[in-house]
DNA sequence: CTGTTAGCGCATTCAT
DNA sequence: ATGAATGCGCTAACAG
């Protein structure tokens, strides 16, 4: 803002008029003459007049603003979530303001105060891993006390009462687990590098029910990933004394590691080992061989919570309640059959 | 903002003293004396008072909110120089507001319109391929003819005068091809799906100069793409009739597709061909083998983008200028030596 | 040390 | 059909 800019003020001394008949031309008010609208339409125009926004909001007691608390931008599926969320968002009018928490408990608790104080209208939000690990969730049921609407999906906190949309990670991940024992294989290898996390969680369960169910796994192994480095050791180590067939991986990236790291040991995909890792990204589909993974949604699920938030935001009266979004499995050349 | 929200009017009232005693006593003003600012501070806390920060914009003339427009966000560098912006401005003490132009003309355009008015406080932008095509760049001087402080990074239009952060793709390039052709390629392809944008033609006239500057090539090919499918066609029948033992690509998701269709007609990386992309992301570090590329240091990019930004907004003073930044070629596997 | 007043830019109610 | 007055919530110059 400077003092270039027009503001209904200088257009009313420059035309003559009121400040409030210059805002009612300008809004088309019926009550303003066809004459005078033209006029103040025509200087307006001519001395190209913008609303102050800041001032309207403020008026209006809105900011047209979502925030948005992220996880991991760098992670394929927060990016399509993002997306989907940059359109709807930007088609019903709203800005997103973005905050990326980097998975630290800190960095969320910081940037939902510098969102919280009348910054954005409602808030969408994927909980960190380090807020998992900490367990302390007042940060985000203060700001929803204050009346604040918050949508919290994937990661989601459950004593957290908010609208939410997660995918329904426990059948996915069960699914997957007996595409591969399906596709006859008996050893099979969780890797997970989210484990405290609500998601992590409910794909490990997914994954030992699967296990559990069926009549002739001979062996299974979770591997939390903290450190990639570390993991690389331990796994080959694994690999090269113990038998493997299967894995499946709670994220992309991981799957694509464990991918290396097999073929790296002069292991073949599929052949030896089937693969498959959750979220289709960029990654998935460009490895060598391609990665069968199960496909998230992200960009719907964005585009969902926009709508649901917005809803909240016009309307806080429905029950809160948690949509669960349908997953497909994308096979690609990373299993058998 | 809702009625649930304390304001200095309703503290004013409660604690019997005037607006702008209140005011001053929460911004420790010296005015004030020591039990008054106690009383005030114990009761704006109990109420958990928070300053609204639209009125505070309004009174102030600044929004503390940075826009940043960008074509892609799925894309590792992008992705990347987000996560610098936020970073930095989050230091600063500003917000984001991302805007995704899908290198999309008519949503860049919309994109800034919804920005300038008032929304932010200043802009960084890389330019949409669509608007490189369409060559006009009237939304983006308007902008800075309102005032509007602007950073325009990496794709960058020279016309427009604004801060520029960009990289040296030139000389990246040109080192890039150097470094194939003194491990003995003389057949090279350069791939770019970005052959519009002022990257592109830089990364291309920079392999084009190493060509000319070196004494034994043997052939060169461009390829632009435009669609993957038809590249993939394209790129492996030539291959199948030509030879190619060198590719650099302007990008990286096009290196790991040129690889991948290179290994798929049984072609081995490095050994056949050597390959090296631009922008050094998961991909690049995760493929097999895992590809030598051009680092662009995206997420400092970012951060110099906001300080230089910050600098702008509080000083209008100096002269624009161009800052290049350095990039660094990582070898990994798909070179030899 | 505290309060009164004004004003940021806009929308709107209430006169005229 | 037009204008005056008010208020959104905050800061700050000025008065006392």
């Amino acid at each position: 803002m400077n003092n270039r800019m027009m503001t209904l003020k200088k257009l009313a001394e420059l035309s003559n008029f009121s400040v409030s008949t210059v805002s009612k031309a300008l809004t088309d008010n019926p009550e303003i003459s066809k004459p005078t609208k033209n006029k103040i339409k025509k200087l307006a125009e001519l001395y190209n007049y913008i609303p102050n926004i800041t001032a309207k909001n403020l008026k209006e007691q809105k900011t047209r603003n979502i925030g948005v608390i992220i996880p991991n931008i760098l992670a394929h599926f927060f990016a399509k979530v993002l997306v989907g969320i940059e359109k709807e968002a930007s088609k019903q009018g709203y800005h997103i303001i973005t905050c990326i928490s980097d998975e630290s408990y800190d960095k969320e608790v910081k940037s939902i105060e510098m969102l919280a104080n009348g910054s954005v209208d409602g808030l969408i939000i994927s909980i960190s891993k380090g807020t998992f690990i900490k367990k302390n969730y007042k940060h985000i049921q203060s700001i929803i006390d204050r009346g604040l609407p918050v949508i919290q999906f994937d990661r989601v906190i459950d004593e957290i009462i908010t609208d939410k949309i997660v995918i329904d990670d426990f059948k996915s991940s069960y699914n997957a687990t007996t595409t591969l024992i399906d596709s006859s294989c008996k050893n099979l290898a969780f890797v997970t590098p989210i484990h405290n996390t609500s998601v992590g969680t409910r794909r490990l369960q997914g994954f030992q029910k699967a296990i559990n169910k069926a009549s002739n796994i001979e062996s299974s192994k979770l591997f939390v990933i903290d450190d990639y480095k570390i993991f690389a050791k331990d796994f080959q180590g694994y690999l090269q004394s113990d038998t493997i067939d299967g894995v499946l991986a709670s994220d992309e990236l991981s799957a694509i590691c464990a991918m290396n790291l097999i073929i790296g040991l002069g292991l073949k995909v599929p052949e030896d080992i089937s693969v498959i890792g959750f979220t289709d990204g960029i990654l998935s589909e460009n490895s060598n061989p391609p990665l069968t993974t199960v496909n998230q949604h992200g960009q719907e699920l964005g585009l969902l919570a926009v709508k649901q938030l917005v809803n909240r935001i016009n309307q806080n009266s429905e029950e809160y309640k948690t949509t669960i979004m349908n997953t497909s499995l994308i096979k690609r050349k990373s299993t058998c059959k």
